[in-house]
DNA sequence: TACTGTGAACTATTTCACAGCC
DNA sequence: GGCTGTGAAATAGTTCACAGTA
């Protein structure tokens, strides 16, 4: 994963630590929320609250990128809510390619989530022919042959995938060759993409198993 | 969430980082496929390849919980797999709740790769009357009422969610009154929980949404 | 020779603490 | 008074580099 920035429109000093962009969105979804909710203002300190994380790192964070807030006040929700949308680069549309629609891949179509935060998935293929031609969500699936013209036809620079281990890395391969830029994984295996690619893992047993790890813990704490 | 660990049955110096245990369901998914294939005995170089992980980080990772490989020839994979499963916990069966079967929690009650690494679905819960009754993978749905009752039941300590933002929390303080250490939740907020419970989010979106920054920068860095 | 296990060096990230401002 | 923005200090995590050994 290529890890450098550069030329930027701030006066930004270096590169933007990789964690301090993962926290981004989620301080957009709860400006989001806020929002809704008729908050105009905000200080770090509640924010940090609500997000359970100190308000120095949410300030920290933010002033990588700018001065969004003001003093003895706090910030102003829906305006630092479209500067983070910028920054993330979310404040347009990003079409998606969707790779396997078994049950997993399927709720992903259906799920409204993406197309309320900008994100279309614009294509779907899976590599079985008893699922081509079904209708996932808004969807007509095509064969996994059609993958690379999908890509190339729709201009998508994300993928989402949802297939087995074993087709994992032929799939990466195919959709990088496309001119696929970020891969969001389900596939429980890890993949090799080029560094001018970005891949991010979604395995639910993987995060279990860190916390029974815990569990564990306590349990033989308690014990002794 | 609690982050303290204690006695422990290796000469242990110290706490283990919580990037470490991390990285260890990670280990162990690659560790089940080389056996699966046959592969006996494997280098930290070698695991590393597969995992894009340092060798040295893979060392020092395992280091904090023994010695389990040899001078001149690496690990023999059977045996380090047993270990790191020994020191998930994930040895055993561990009963776990869900909390959601709307489209993304029916496709996560259906997902056999829970069941294979020990984690039975026990048992579902929606709070729509008309998903109550339903069958959902083996399970049949039951009223959200029935929530603390079924965790005190079965004992779990485990839970995975499903809900829209707004539930989320009343779902997670139901989740601790009734005894669950650890939440797994894909609704898309933040919640609250006491420092002896354990909680990771997966959501999609924030995900997708911290690589397209990767994406727009290396656009502008292009254009520029 | 080919590898592990590990202190020590290095790098990254978080938190502190306070000047400056509304 | 209450808050931001931010250097500096403190912590956390990664990588190096090598002694030890099969």
């Amino acid at each position: 994963m290529a890890r450098d920035n550069a030329v930027s429109p701030r006066p930004q000093t270096g590169e933007i630590p990789e964690v301090v962009i993962r926290r981004l969105p989620v301080y957009a979804r709860a400006l989001g929320y806020l929002d809704q909710e008729g908050t105009s203002v905000i200080s770090s300190r509640e924010l940090g609250e609500r997000l359970q994380v100190t308000p120095a790192q949410i300030r920290k964070d933010l002033s990588y990128f700018g001065e969004f807030g003001k003093q003895g006040t706090g910030y102003h929700v829906r305006h630092l809510l479209n500067e983070i949308r910028r920054i993330l680069g979310v404040d347009r549309e990003w079409p998606v390619v969707l790779v396997g629609v078994g049950k997993l891949g399927s709720a992903i179509a259906a799920y409204g989530g993406f197309s309320d935060q900008g994100f279309r998935i614009v294509g779907a293929v899976d590599h079985n022919p008893d699922k081509v031609g079904r209708r996932v969500g808004d969807l007509t699936v095509r064969p996994l042959a059609e993958l690379e013209s999908l890509v190339r036809e729709t201009g998508a620079r994300l993928a989402v995938i949802a297939v087995p281990a074993q087709a994992a890395q032929g799939i990466v391969d195919q959709l990088v060759r496309a001119g696929v830029r970020a891969i969001l994984s389900y596939a429980p295996t890890a993949v090799r993409v080029p560094e001018h690619v970005w891949i991010q893992y979604s395995d639910p047993v993987v995060a279990l198993q860190s916390m029974t790890y815990h569990l564990n813990q306590a349990e033989s704490r308690t014990a002794t």
